[in-house]
DNA sequence: CATAGTTCCGTAAACGTTTACGGTAGCCAA
DNA sequence: TTGGCTACCGTAAACGTTTACGGAACTATG
């Protein structure tokens, strides 16, 4: 080691001491920066030696490196968003639905390293200006939406922008993104069908705020599959509520009130079905036995009385699948998920319950 | 104007095509990147013209300053964590319950430009090894912790560094931090004073996960409160469960197998009610007339029959003292709370259902 | 006319990383 | 000795902002 070096060196220490970042962690070392951020991130031109005592050093101080610095060089975050609205009940989702779904999606994430992040919009901003001040400032590499609205003004400034993207929930807006639905179809087919089978002729539903597509999804269905039956769905049998216990106490009260009530419904929310079975009990109804209820899965359910026949879905699994189809749309993925499908509608599960077990007496 | 300047300008456009950013805002308008920036930043620097100019052209060629350019300069995010865990079920506390503390959160938040997101930690990830890898990064301005444990790593690691911060629950560790806390205390002492009154003499409680510390200061208190009636708590009659449904219809499953079962229970968590109640029914036992049931509020409780009594917060409220908490602790926003406190028991309100309402006849 | 002050703008450094590039030392073969 | 190869490391540019500083043009004041 010759001289020179060694005064540099020396230089260095005294140049440098009350930095902060990758140069204390060089400094400390008496190695280049260069070569401190090769060891870290497992580059090939660095000595096992040194490699070792980098690591080391970086436990010892505590360093971390700084997420701006690197992905305003790498122009990359290692952050996926998962964009959601707070404080409205516009989604009606209760509970422990995203905790489940961020589950699902976090497996996936881990084996390359992303981390997930929820976005949180709140309701008293509108959620495209949102999307523009918090994501197109590069915060994310890529994002989930979620309450996809029937037209979504995010889909399209999403993909001028290339900022790859999936969204749970069908939109009209089509940009060719990726998405991921429910099967409100299959459900609304199967428990009409259900329903006729067993001799009802005057059924309800219920459909959500009118921002949500899943509402025209699911009432259109509902529709066409009552006219193959050579049935009609009645205009006053489609209620409208907030997604929430309250929404459901109402649509009951309101059913109740008809001049003919209905002999079954079908609910769309999740959470409203508490609400509901309590405005029936109130009034001496009984699910199952004066009235059939078909509704959607969620961790009540199984504890209503009679216990709720409804539609389950493992959202765990949805979760994976939403991040498997995000990252098959991220160039620097897409390699591993080569068959992530683009679109997909997710299947759910019927659950017999004893909310629906009666037949109709035929006249 | 000179004809040197027209040349410098003309240069510059013909070099700069293609550019990105602000120096692509820069090139269009032929200023400098300076001026436009501080024309963004409402500097006092530029000529109210040309700052006119400048918006304009921003909002016509979309442009949003990039995050990390910004953060690295300047930083600082302008982005508060909340950081919580996915797919347990440790909190037993749904998504209701955290989007509506989020909605008071950023009601505080949106006055001063800040955004909130959450940090989701995996159920798969340690908390501690989370907080280090994520936020150590720099990504956040500030932090708030929910599901604080009775001994707390994560709080040593941020008072160390600095990093401001608020927990949601109070921990045994105490490096000084503000927390806000539900009033557990309180909430014990009333449970068992109103149910002693009532002739109570055997009362059973529930405690969540052994992590958290709200379980040992409400087992303590209603220690405490019973002792002053001069009852004692039996072991035998404080049940365990995970903090949801399941759970609560196998405490009280368990809790009628026992010899000689309690005439009153009080459940710390909101979710376990409905289980519970489940279990009760099935067994025909009926809440209020044949045990005295207390419990939190949940948007369910009300629905449940016969209603809850239960102990209510407004979650909104929380959020909104949470913020508060939070920026007096940052130098940048304390000016504006010099009265927030830095440390609150967060009161809960009494709803009086019918669970509880009857009297225990007197031997 | 000289000086000082004001208004506005351009220049360049700085934030903390990553990485392309070049350079040195050692080794081996011709 | 020369040349080339390998293994490792240092240097410096680049990412997109913000901001301290200085300077030019103009106005006001003496």
């Amino acid at each position: 080691m010759s001289i020179g070096i060694r005064r540099r060196a020396d230089e260095r220490r005294r140049m440098t001491v009350g930095m902060k970042g990758i140069r204390r962690l060089a400094q400390h070392l008496d190695i280049s920066i260069g070569t401190v951020s090769r060891a870290l991130n497992g580059k090939p031109d660095v000595n096992e030696e040194t490699r070792k005592r980098v690591l080391e050093a970086a436990t010892e101080l505590g360093y971390v490196p700084n997420q701006s610095g690197r992905s305003l060089r790498q122009g990359t975050t290692n952050i996926i968003g998962f964009m959601m609205q707070t404080g409205t009940e516009i989604t009606g989702q209760g509970d422990i639905f995203f905790m489940s779904v961020f589950d699902g999606v976090q497996a996936v994430f881990a084996r390359h390293k992303l981390d997930l992040v929820a976005l949180l919009c709140s309701s008293q901003e509108d959620p495209n200006d949102y999307l523009r001040r918090v994501v197109a400032r590069g915060f994310a590499d890529g994002l989930i939406l979620s309450a996809t609205q029937r037209d979504d003004p995010r889909i399209e400034f999403l993909a001028e922008r290339n900022i790859p993207f999936v969204t749970l929930g069908r939109s009209l807006t089509d940009a060719g993104q990726p998405w991921l639905d429910l099967d409100f179809e299959g459900m609304a087919q199967a428990s009409i069908d259900r329903l006729v089978a067993r001799g009802h002729r005057r059924i309800a539903i219920t459909r959500p705020h009118d921002d949500v597509n899943l509402g025209y999804i699911f009432v259109d269905r509902c529709r066409r599959a009552l006219a193959a039956h050579g049935l009609t769905l009645e205009e006053d049998l489609i209620f409208r509520s907030t997604p929430n216990e309250a929404g459901g106490y109402q649509i009951a009260r309101d059913l109740l009130a008809l001049e003919e009530p209905p002999t079954a419904i079908v609910l769309i929310n999740e959470t409203i079905a508490i609400g509901f079975y309590q405005a029936l009990s109130e009034a001496g109804v009984k699910p199952g036995r004066d009235i059939a209820v078909i509704g959607r899965y969620s961790p009540h359910a199984h504890f209503l009385s009679p216990p709720l026949t409804c539609f389950r879905l493992s959202l765990r699994d949805l979760g994976i699948a939403l991040a498997e189809t995000l990252l098959s749309a991220m160039p620097a993925f897409k390699d591993h998920y080569p068959d992530a499908p683009a679109n997909k509608v997710w299947p759910m599960e019927l659950v017999e319950g004893e909310s629906d077990s009666f037949l109709v007496p035929q006249h």
